[in-house]
DNA sequence: AGAACACTTACAGATGATGTAAGGAAAGTT
DNA sequence: AACTTTCCTTACATCATCTGTAAGTGTTCT
């Protein structure tokens, strides 16, 4: 789950902002000193900051700018000074979102939660020699064009992917669909393997998946010159 | 579709890579001038380089290493020389990915896509209020909560969000639906606006929708303190 | 009260995912 | 060569989901 720093000098706002935040499940960590926001945050490396403007001592603009210049965020300001001109202010320096003071519950978190999905790395396709998998929707790319796998063939083809060049087995397949190996339902894994062959084939990508007898199967390789 | 520089000093190659490229879609940009690479790529603005390690005067490395300085990218840096050592340096300077020559199309496609997909700017969700929206996968998020829409429902909802705080008339929903504001199905669409409330509910999302009767549907607002 | 509009619910067809079953092909064994 | 084991393919049935149709109910306006 992902960390939040809460950066506000008013104590019963920030409790209240703590509260919110851990119900959700969030990992909510408070700054009370505001000496060295910048340090504290190197180390905490949250994934995001929510940031007060009016802070006793160096103002919430300033240590926006400075979390910012060493690449920190997303940051998402919140003030209760509702003037467009902050607002404007506040982004030009680097805030990634801003919420004015009340704010609804629910406000705060979409706010949160869009920021954090924006700034969420996207992960890596796996490399699957020639095509490339994404391995959280089971997208398929060849080249241009791409493809929606079915659950059960993207999870094949992601085993078969991730493992590669060694072997994966029926038991470990048979585990991964079914989450057991004690009953291995071969037929079933069959008829898998031979839909998602078929689907590849739609892509042009024939002979991807090599047999070998008796131990499983596996991705052939493409590296000989 | 993306638009792609190909930085390489052998014609053959050069023109080798270029029909590949465009036979699958991209709009491919060969640089055969390699004396201010950067300031062309500055212009060029492509959406993806492939620049060969092997040129006359500036080395690839160098100008990989400025171009990265200047945040262009993803780099694809080929070679020929298929030396360890190579990589480790070609990485090490801001090369995203690296390919040795000769190298099989579907190899060269799928790591392109890959890069590309990688450094793709990530759609921003749409900011709902009290929930945001991916546009794409039409996945509504509240707080840490998610849940898949289904098309219909994802189409309506979008519309609504991009609209607000503007009323979004049945026609237009319908056109959106189904094409055409001619032929409105006044019935279909108000069951799936039914079925859009009931999931909206599901994530404790009531009263989002207002009905403006006679004109359409909007968005209710949340900003009343 | 009546009419126009809005909402809900139940039903059915279409589609897609997936397991079952049966038969055929290929490879290894005797 | 005949047999056995393993693998592949196809057809079918089931199940879930999506979505439009239809009918009935509720609400608002005149």
């Amino acid at each position: 789950m992902a960390r939040i720093a809460v950066v506000e000098d008013d104590s019963w706002m920030r409790e209240e902002l703590m509260d919110i935040l851990q119900k959700e499940g969030f990992e909510a960590v408070a700054i009370t000193d505001f000496h060295d926001v910048v340090a504290q945050m190197a180390t905490l490396a949250p994934n995001l900051v929510l940031l007060d403007i009016n802070l006793p001592g160096p103002s919430g603009f300033e240590i926006c700018k400075s979390l910012k210049s060493k690449g920190i965020g997303p940051i998402l300001m919140l003030t209760s000074r509702d003037k467009l001109q902050d607002e404007l202010h506040g982004l030009h320096l680097g805030a990634d979102d801003y919420l004015t003071k009340p704010c609804n519950r629910d406000r705060l978190l979409a706010r949160i939660q869009n920021l954090l999905r924006r700034f969420e790395r996207q992960p890596d396709l796996i490399d699957g020699g020639s095509f490339s998998l994404d391995p959280n929707t089971f997208t398929l790319y060849k080249g241009s064009e791409s493809l929606l796998l079915s659950a059960n063939e993207g999870k094949i083809l992601l085993a078969l992917a991730q493992h590669k060049p060694e072997v994966v087995s029926k038991s470990t397949l048979s585990e991964i669909l079914w989450g057991t190996d004690q009953y291995i339902d071969e037929n079933a894994l069959q008829v898998n393997l031979t839909r998602l062959r078929k689907t590849l084939r739609q892509l042009g990508l024939e002979d991807q998946i090599e047999t070998i007898r008796g131990k499983g199967y596996r991705l052939r390789g493409q590296e000989k010159p």
